[in-house]
DNA sequence: TCTGGGGTCCTATTCCTA
DNA sequence: TCTGTAGGAATAGGACCC
């Protein structure tokens, strides 16, 4: 090992510029180089792949309903001052020629693993954020594919060349720089038009203070709302001007975990891994209703059909878990959680429902409630649950839950096949019927109909 | 303006148990 | 047998990310 930054006293990045520099000699250790990949406008834009009339025009993804907020639009709204997590009213005010799509998760969801698959040709340790970013690090592909920015333009090249999107690639150290450094090279947006990025940005390692030091605090990974006024209220507004702070001051203020991490990042210092894959830790599944809820009867029917939901997705990722966790959100926006965890792991919609629904009851729902949801935590492989579970718990609402699980257990598998077939409508809990629109009593919207007599 | 749905992580508090 | 305590698990809330 002839180049080993510690051996030598000095980092290789000194001398190579950080960030790959040419090829080195066969068993020298390499500089990290890390790419972060983010597609531009993507759920918009794969929207306009497959509807090519709408290009050029203003176009927003997200729920259109009242309650709606914008989950991706074309640079044509953006122009108007639209934004992703903007509520969809505001957007439709600003901006009154859009069009509305509502998302297709499936669809991106498509694109997206096609968009792995040009990633892993490049490495194998690719960490996706989301459908439409991911980490790459391409430290040990240099030899092969050459220096980070032929790298990062070949990467570019093919997503365009095989799925006609557009990504912008930032390259740096740490995923910190590579980060920044991809949001530095997007197109530009101002109300008079957009100007086209450079799509790729390497920021070597004797370039990361000039880089850091001017962007706002908020540009940091965890620097919320929150976070920034906190932040602001302590004279920092820019990362230079949060390098400078003690880090001492900034954990007094933040916490110490928080503080510490932020002061490294200002520093430039972020030695997180890209991780190829992370199992899931917790599933859910939560709805807003489209005016706020008072009736108890109702709200449990909801959270029936909600805990069935969730079931349909744990039985895709072949999994169970031990702690329901209900989330109920009231029509002044407060939210609060409850949870309970149980001796058995659970998957079945019936036996989730039954926890979610006793923990509901405890809840003074007089307020109205906009949303309500449920996920499950403490997850394990089902099969190795279902070995398991002879042991039906010790506490009375585990030991009912328990034998619920296990009484559903063989119906559950055989509504996911009937549901493979036929579609998910095809089989639904009873006790979310009588909300459905239906014959004799009368045409209702779907979710609003009056119970029968 | 009026705030989705999918998550992760962190902190504080409470409760249980060794 | 009783008491104090330390530590872990469970619980709740909040901030943040895409």
């Amino acid at each position: 090992v002839s180049r080993s930054p510690r051996a030598s006293g000095g980092s290789t990045s000194e001398r190579d510029g950080g960030v790959g520099g040419e090829p080195s000699s066969a068993s020298a250790p390499l500089d990290p180089t890390i790419m972060h990949v983010d597609m531009d406008a993507f759920f918009a834009a794969v929207e306009l792949l497959d509807r090519p009339e709408l290009v050029g025009r203003p176009v927003i993804v997200g729920g259109s309903g009242a309650r709606g907020v914008v989950a991706s639009c074309t640079y044509e709204a953006r122009r108007f001052g639209v934004h992703s997590a903007m509520p969809s009213s505001r957007a439709r005010a600003l901006c009154p020629d859009a069009v509305f799509l509502d998302g297709r998760h499936d669809r991106y969801g498509e694109v997206s693993a096609q968009l792995r698959e040009v990633f892993l040709s490049v490495t194998p340790l690719v960490e996706p954020i989301g459908l439409d970013e991911a980490f790459l690090d391409v430290t040990g592909s240099k030899r092969l594919l050459g220096r980070p920015e032929v790298i990062a333009r070949g990467i570019r090249e093919r997503v365009y060349e095989e799925l006609s999107l557009r990504c912008s690639v930032g390259v740096g150290r740490s995923k910190l720089i590579a980060k920044l450094a991809s949001r530095a090279a997007k197109p530009v947006v101002s109300s008079g038009g957009v100007q086209v990025g450079d799509g790729v940005r390497v920021v070597l390692a004797d370039q990361e203070t000039a880089f850091l030091t001017p962007l706002k605090v908020e540009a940091l990974w965890g620097v919320g709302p929150a976070t920034a006024r906190q932040l602001h209220s302590l004279g920092i507004r820019t990362v230079g001007e949060l390098a400078d702070v003690d880090p001492a001051v900034l954990m007094r203020h933040l916490g110490s975990g928080p503080g510490a991490h932020l002061a490294d990042l200002a520093a430039g210092r972020d030695p997180s891994p890209v991780v190829p894959q992370r199992a899931a830790k917790s599933l859910g599944h939560e709805e807003t209703f489209p005016r706020d809820l008072f009736d108890p009867q109702d709200l449990r029917a909801r959270l029936v059909r909600i805990a069935d939901s969730l079931a349909d997705v744990l039985a895709h990722h072949q999994l169970r878990g031990r702690t329901v966790t209900l989330k109920v959100r009231f029509a002044d926006f407060t939210t609060l959680t409850r949870a309970h965890t149980l001796s058995v792991p659970l998957d079945a919609g019936p036996a989730i429902a039954e926890v979610a629904v006793a923990l509901l009851d405890s809840v003074d729902l007089v307020s109205g409630v906009r949303l309500l949801g449920v996920s499950l935590s403490g997850l394990q492989p089902a099969d190795l649950a279902r070995q398991l579970s002879f042991d039906l718990g010790h506490d009375g609402a585990s030991h009912h839950a328990a034998a619920t699980q296990a009484a559903w257990e063989d119906v559950s598998a055989a509504v996911a096949g009937i549901r493979e077939r036929f579609g998910r409508s095809a089989v639904r809990p009873a006790s979310t019927m009588r909300t459905e629109k239906r014959g004799p009593w009368g045409p209702a919207a779907q979710g609003e109909a009056t119970p029968p007599p």
